[in-house]
DNA sequence: CTGTTAGCGCGTTCAA
DNA sequence: TTGAACGCGCTAACAG
């Protein structure tokens, strides 16, 4: 195992192997289309880029450029699920056919004005930024250093472009599925920690359409324990508890599923279930786990589209339709 | 919303604010202790590179340096899991600590020569990349090109520095486990399609240890679906089937865990279950599944440490000292 | 002691 | 097809 050698071979090494300038290196390894170079000379430099394994530094492209093709996305501080991977798995590919490049910043708890900095250092020609991770002032040091910002929100941003996922509708059409179905009392678990602010976001979103209905809602705290989770389910099966609940994800309606199944509840006709993220863990219970899925190829696309769009405007001001990411859909399974 | 302003600030515009010359901004933001600024003349710089959000570009400092702070780490092929988030949160920390930055990036598809160009136009430090994303051409491209190359690989590779984490390790721990409670017919589960691979390494490191003990071992192909499950199951309780089962991860095991149940087959008495990878699914069933954990904290950190002692050797010439992967831990459950 | 000038590293682009 | 200049931050050599 030698150590790395040390230097990257760079035009002038393939300039000198091809027996060209380092300028027609780079019009050949770019394909510039106003440059007419003979066949001959091309295969020439071709081969020498094979021989060497050359591959030219985005740093000093970027630096002669003033632009790079990075897009860089910080990761939310809440766990990644299959879906996030997925949308991360989409968002690479579509942004490849756009020739930019996805990189993914490892670090997870940084926010503000120190993330930022730390963002802005890699100057990537967009952020993709998830709402938790910046500030105003954050956005503002990354677009005065010629940044685009695209943020991923709950809610409008009126100081920039955002992607608006309401995650009030996971609750809503788990809402609008258990009226459907003839429930007047729902309740929804929030949960308690990190995840909070979502589920409380979740929760509104079913209050208000159960609420719009005419029916009743509650809300339950629970923590992903199941001593909390057998709580909650002895708050559901209280004389006059709600008929049906909606349990902020999958994992808390794991919990929650078997809490109610140890206190011998029927699911659904005792009590009827609907999670969220259609985690694989509900198809696995027993009854299977209804759940509100978040659609994240279609989630990619949109984010994909909105970059796209960031930056091609080039210069224009009006703001990118950038509207709201893709709706979330129920599947229905046993618990509902 | 106005599109981002043409250009960041540079070190000349943070002097011209501060009325010093490039070289002295220089000197003060990276604290270079030869050079002695008065604080008067600090302090001037330092509210300069406040008020304009003055972040060097690593582009340019790369150029310069030769060298970057970047550590890249492509994504596996399979699926990300709980554990492979936290391996990614504990391991962008630890180098952190360094000084280096972990950058994953987000192409997952690429394999070989391509990717390898792909990861080298970044110019990073070092990349950690899994075995299933790279070639011995891939290799050495990387590290002809300056980049130290640490692979995950599950066996020893005697053309790179590795991290060897031996998947089979996963399947003789759950082999033990279930030796030692009294089973002597073990099954374990191979899931077919892109797992196939390391589902069959951990079956061999079953097979191993419960061959070495004298008992009898089987395989059991079987794929992500509730059909395949049901005649997994089928296979497991025909007349002189095994009496415990390996069940190569948690979701596999969650599966097979509701295919058993179907059957009436009970748990832990009729057959006994082990998982693996510990994700949370296992806790949700009941009985809860035994899972076989990977501890992604001490793997973050031995991956934090070999890439540290990767880029510290500099220029020496001994293998470093990578080694395996913290060895997996048995979370002994219900199902066996 | 404090700070400046000059030139480098690498790929791109315009004028020749 | 090429020479030359450029973009930005770093640092060795040097000046006030």
């Amino acid at each position: 195992m030698n150590s790395a050698a040390g230097r990257a071979p760079t035009s002038a090494d393939v300039a000198r192997l091809a027996r060209v300038s380092r300028s027609t290196v780079s019009l050949v390894v770019n394909d510039v289309p106003t440059a007419r170079i003979p066949e001959a000379t091309r295969e020439r430099v071709l081969a020498a880029v094979r021989e060497l394994g050359y591959a030219p530094d985005v740093s000093a492209r970027r630096l002669r450029a003033g632009t790079s093709r990075l897009v860089l996305m910080p990761l939310p501080q809440i766990p990644l699920n299959p879906s996030i991977d997925t949308v991360i798995e989409h968002l690479s590919e579509k942004l490849r056919q756009s020739g930019l490049t996805l990189l993914v910043h490892g670090d997870r708890t940084t926010t503000g004005t120190s993330a930022a900095r730390a963002w802005a250092e890699l100057r990537p020609a967009a952020v993709l930024v998830p709402a938790d991770r910046c500030t105003k002032s954050s956005v503002a040091l990354l677009r005065r250093a010629g940044i685009e910002v695209l943020m991923i929100s709950e809610r409008p941003v009126p100081w920039t472009d955002a992607l608006v996922f309401d995650q009030g509708r996971v609750g809503a059409e788990a809402a609008e599925h258990l009226l459907d179905v003839g429930h007047r009392h729902i309740a929804a678990i929030v949960p308690s920690g990190p995840l909070q602010g979502l589920g409380r976001d979740r929760a509104e979103g079913l209050r208000d359409t159960v609420h719009a209905a005419g029916a009743r809602s509650e809300e339950i705290p629970m923590d992903a324990t199941h001593d909390s989770a057998a709580a909650a389910a002895a708050a559901v099966r209280r004389p006059g508890g709600p008929t049906a609940v909606f349990t902020y994800n999958d994992e808390y309606g794991a919990l929650l599923h078997r809490a109610l199944d140890d206190m011998g509840a029927a699911m659904p006709d005792d009590v009827a279930l609907v999670g969220a993220d259609n985690l694989p863990i509900a198809t696995f219970l027993r009854p299977a786990l209804s759940s509100i899925a978040l659609n994240p190829v279609e989630i990619a696309d949109r984010m994909g589209a909105a970059i796209s769009s960031l930056l091609e405007r080039a210069g224009h001001t009006e703001p990118i339709e950038a509207g709201v990411l893709a709706p979330p859909v129920l599947m229905r399974r046993e618990t509902s």
